[in-house]
Formats: C-alpha cells, structure tokens, sequence
DNA sequence: TTCATTATGGAGCGGTCGTTCTAGAAATGA
DNA sequence: TCATTTCTAGAACGACCGCTCCATAATGAA
C-alpha cells in the first residue's frame, strides 16, 4: 500500500555508515548524509526518524558486515589457531589498509557516547561484550582441544584478547604501523603456544 | 603594557579542558565553554585565537597535569617494579572512580581526530609515543637491575602496556568494572614476574 | 595628562545545524 | 475512476554555531 521506496536501503546504510565512520556522529552533518546517500531530508526522515535513528540503523550495518561478519566466518574455521590467527590477520590489514585511518566504528562510537546517551553507552559495552565471548569460546575449544595450554584461565585471555583488539583500534588512527601491531600480537599469541606470522603494511586497492 | 589580564590561565583552562574532555572537541560549543570559564568570547578569542587554539590549551594543560605528571611521579620512585604498579594502581583508579566515565581525554582526542587534521593526529601520536618511551624506560630499567626478566625484549613489552593503557581507556567509557581491569593487568604484570593485588572500585570524592 | 595598547562585556553577524512543511508523484483497493 | 496511503523533491523554519565588532575600561609610556 502506498508508494513504494525508490531506494535500496543496504546502499544508503552502507553510504550512510562510510560517512558516519569517517567523521562521527557529532561531525557528520544531515546534508552530507542527504548527499551520501542521495537521498533527500524529507526520504531520510520519514525512513529512520531522525539523525539518531539513521546513525543506529548505519551502526547495525555496519556491524553486521565487518566485526559479526568476521567473527562467524572464523568461528566456522575447524581450528581455534586458525580461528584466531585468521581473525587478527583480517583485523590488522583492514586496519593498515584504510586509507582514511578511521579504525572502528564500534570504538570510535564508544568514546563519543557519554553516560548522557545511557542507551547507546549500553550498546556498545553489549556489543564489545559479544567480541569477548566469541573470544572465550574459541580460547575454551583451543583448550579441550589441546590447542592451547590449559594453565591460563579463559577469561582472563579473551578480556585481553578484547582490550588488545580495543587498544590496537584506538592505534590504529593514528599509529598505524605494521611493526608496532606484530610486536604487540606477537607476545599475546606466545601465551598460547601460537607462533605470529610478521605482517606488513598492506596496499589498499584502488577501488 | 596595555590592560591586564583578569583571568587565571591556569584555572580556565582547567575548567574548558574539563568540558572537552567529557564531550569532545566537536560537542562543545563556544558558548558552554564561555559558561564553564566565565568568560566572554571576545576575551576567549583574545587570548587564545579560536575554538581550536583554546582546544589545544586545554588539552596540554591536561597532559601536564594528568599523564606527563603521572610518568614522572612513578618514574621517580627507587625501583622499577613500583613506578610500574603505581602507574597502573593510580590509572585504574581514576578510570573507575570518574562518574562521568570521560575515559582519556588523549584517547578520546585520538578518534576523534581525522586525517584531515594532520597536526592534531600528530600530536597525539607524539604523546603515544612519549607514553610507550616511558614504559620501556621503566622496563629496561628492571631488566638492569634484575627485577623483571631479561628473555622478553623491552621494546614489545613496552608496545604491549601502551596498547594495554589505551585499551583499558576505551573500556573505561562503556565497560567501567574493575574484575574486568584486573584481568587485564593481572597476566601482563606476570610476565614481568610482577603479582598484581587485585583492586575493587573505588568511590569517587563527592567534591 | 594624554596617548597607545590590550582586555572586557555584550550585541549581533553570516552561516549551518537538525528538522519540518507543502506540493505532487506513485502505488493499492474499491 | 477515484480515494487513500506512502514516498519524494525542494524550500524554508527557528535555533544554534563559531566568531567579530564596538564601545568602554584598565594599564604603562611619554
């Protein structure tokens, strides 16, 4: 019933959170959205409510297709080696490879949002919080797979694992140095008896 | 020569870099930073140029008193093993004690910068770097004296609390729980041979 | 005293912000 | 066909943005 859509809503999010990436919430404005997404104010508002309503919807997408992404195609891997060993190597050269530098969305929304956003503060620590046990449960399988050694407690590695991915984000915008990464999953990866292929600064393909 | 200044640097900036750090450059406006310092803007701009001159005021007036006088605190300290301890006991600490969880501001500032701001993005570079210089200072010197062993190279272990401290700071905006922080810190310090003495949250001062 | 210089208070500048409005276009159901 | 509903284009709204101007006040130099 009615008019339908003229536009494919996977573009304009995908347009949407490129923007919203690059810059942040507070930086991006509604006409560089418009523009983006070629989309008129009147299409955007009447589709996502607001400027908030189109940012969660870009921040839901974007999830879906990088972090949740990454961790279901590694997670299906038959190992937990190369669950994790795929899993970083895929995070460093994303890192490396952005041209923009903008690191993650999910991190870079994390220190925007304030406890005057409870809801979007709440947001992000669940999202952080499934990173965490994707963690945990690849590091509990390595274990009773004999993998990696049982002496170190689960919980304890993938808190760190997370705050390494955390920290190597935060890095990553303005370090973004092949060197400084290796040096930093190197010793996390010893822990578990894992040895740490050096990686360097990947090109970006030119689109 | 001409008429005097009425303000007090020192305590301006305190107060405008108090509102940058809990809302980010982008955030705040002139106005609440003309409120925050009683200030008029005529004397704001007078004195420091613009919004962004103010901005990096403030944030070198934080640096000083937070982070650069927290590495020299600790640096002090007759042995390696506390400067490191302290460091972390006082960081943790103030991460966990904050109400408004404004995390670091040095970090906040890292993603919020863009490459677009290329001096900005330096500069906080530069103090990442004068951070990771601490660390390995700290830890050389433990190795020197033989109270941190001597097979891990200081240079990866000195990457490793950087990415440790900014991780712990992007947590500390959405994820505020010291059993998570003592996780972290705990098999970190035990590398160094360090026993880390678990904290609980500390409440804050009500002022 | 006068003058040059710098700081302050407060009004207000042009511009941009997020958002809404109105007119009309494109679909469905009767 | 026509009423109803939803979507789109583009102008425009009031609010707020960073910033400047102007008159006046407070200092040191001559």
């Amino acid at each position: 019933m009615g008019r339908p859509r003229e536009f494919d809503q996977d573009k304009v999010l995908d347009a949407a959170s490129r923007v919203f990436w690059a810059n942040g919430y507070e930086a991006t404005s509604t006409r560089a959205l418009s523009e983006a997404t070629s989309l008129t104010p009147a299409s955007i508002y009447n589709a996502f409510g607001d400027k908030r309503g189109l940012f969660l919807s870009a921040m839901e997408h974007y999830l879906n297709s990088t972090i949740r992404n990454r961790i279901a195609r590694h997670e299906a891997l038959p190992s937990a080696s190369a669950a994790l060993t795929g899993f970083f190597t895929e995070s460093m050269d994303r890192a490396l490879s952005d041209p923009d530098q903008r690191g993650c969305m999910l991190v870079n929304t994390a220190l925007e949002s304030t406890p005057r956003n409870p809801e979007l503060t709440e947001f992000v620590a669940a999202e952080m919080r499934q990173i965490e046990a994707f963690f945990l449960r690849v590091i509990k399988t390595g274990q009773k797979n004999g993998e990696f050694p049982k002496d170190l407690k689960p919980e304890d590695l993938a808190a760190q694992f997370l705050t390494l991915l955390m920290g190597m984000r935060v890095l990553s915008r303005v370090r973004p140095e092949a060197k400084l990464f290796n040096s930093l999953i190197r010793p996390a990866f010893a822990q578990l008896g894992l040895v740490w292929p050096n990686r360097t600064r990947k090109i970006s393909p030119t689109l």
